[in-house]
DNA sequence: GCCTCTGTATAACGAACGTTTTACATCTGG
DNA sequence: CCAGATGTAAAACGTTCGTTATACAGAGGC
């Protein structure tokens, strides 16, 4: 068994719940089920964990992308998906750069890897669902509805990704009609 | 002059900046320009002091709320004001419970005050702009992009808040011209 | 049979944390 | 004019932090 993934999933699963900072290495260790020295041999420091986790978590997103998501509504449905199933606590990329000040450079980095690449994306589909339209702004919008949708299930719950998902589906059929972009 | 709005001030700034746990108090006294004596004389805790940035942020939005914001499209242009002016870093509530793992009841319930009544106003607003409406729905919608833009502000600048006023503006109209609510 | 690898358990490290204390200065109202 | 409130400066408190070091145990290949 790999240790390393072991580390990543239980260190996942504590930054999610309790924050970055408020998460001890010997919180780590004890969830992790090893000693610290093992930890450290695997990872290096706490900060090159935190980019291991945030770098795991965005090869699992873009697995799942390009798997089930070739629609808009496929997008929200997933989401929906993953916040009955794991709870909503917010886009772990942007809380680790706000609990970091943006102050660490890989941080920062790989936040902004998986946001460019959810940009691209929902801009691939939206171009692949309203063919011969203008689609920037439009994918500009999705892409503020979803993460809305993450943010607002912290406190409204599925509720809020429904919502979006409804939204979503009216701003591209309304597309979809030939509405002009303004 | 007030030292403890002073306090508040600087505390508002630094945590905005550079996240709640990785502000220290050291940090905290100097940029407030006073001894750790009389900072803790006027707060109590570290833990204080962040409820009391958060409740100090609740009044200045429903002050700003209740003066300009009379409208969807208001409420966006003030979020592209704030933007523009104060820069983005999400949303301060929410970066609070985070951090905090939700553990900190005081933390909890002052981001939930504040989002009830965000809500609320929201949909007195989708109410009397589209009357005879089921708004509920409409409201979550505007809602969520309203959390969309605030969160993808941090890396998208204006262009998301822009972005979100357009969808909103989009989803008013069509409700005006009395699409059914699904 | 020994050697290297990989692991555990645990204690120690210095630094930084939130908070309190001690000692002293300055203003203000009766 | 002095008593009380309110402030500063700075050290000390005990704890916890991230990280490293010490000592030892088992497994597998040559």
């Amino acid at each position: 068994m790999d240790k390393r993934a072991e580390l990543i999933a239980a260190a996942d699963r504590l930054f999610d719940r309790h924050g970055f900072m408020a998460t001890s290495m010997d919180q780590l260790t004890e969830a992790a089920g090893m000693s610290s020295r093992t930890l450290y041999k695997h990872i290096g420091s706490k900060t090159d964990l935190i980019v291991a986790v945030l770098a795991e978590r965005h090869q699992r997103f873009m697995r799942q992308m390009e798997v089930e998501v070739e629609s808009v509504d496929a997008l929200f449905a997933a989401l929906e998906n993953w916040v009955a199933t794991e709870g909503a606590n917010g886009c772990l990329f942007l809380r680790a750069v706000g609990e970091t000040g943006g102050d660490v450079p890989e941080v920062v980095d790989v936040m902004a890897d998986h946001k460019a690449m959810l940009g691209l994306r929902i801009e691939q589909i939206v171009k692949t669902e309203v063919p011969g339209h203008h689609a920037t702004d439009l994918a500009e919008q999705i892409l503020v509805l979803f993460e809305g949708a993450m943010t607002a299930s912290i406190y409204r719950g599925l509720y809020a990704v429904q919502s979006a998902r409804q939204a979503a589906s009216a701003l591209m059929a309304q597309a979809r009609r030939g509405e002009p972009p303004r």
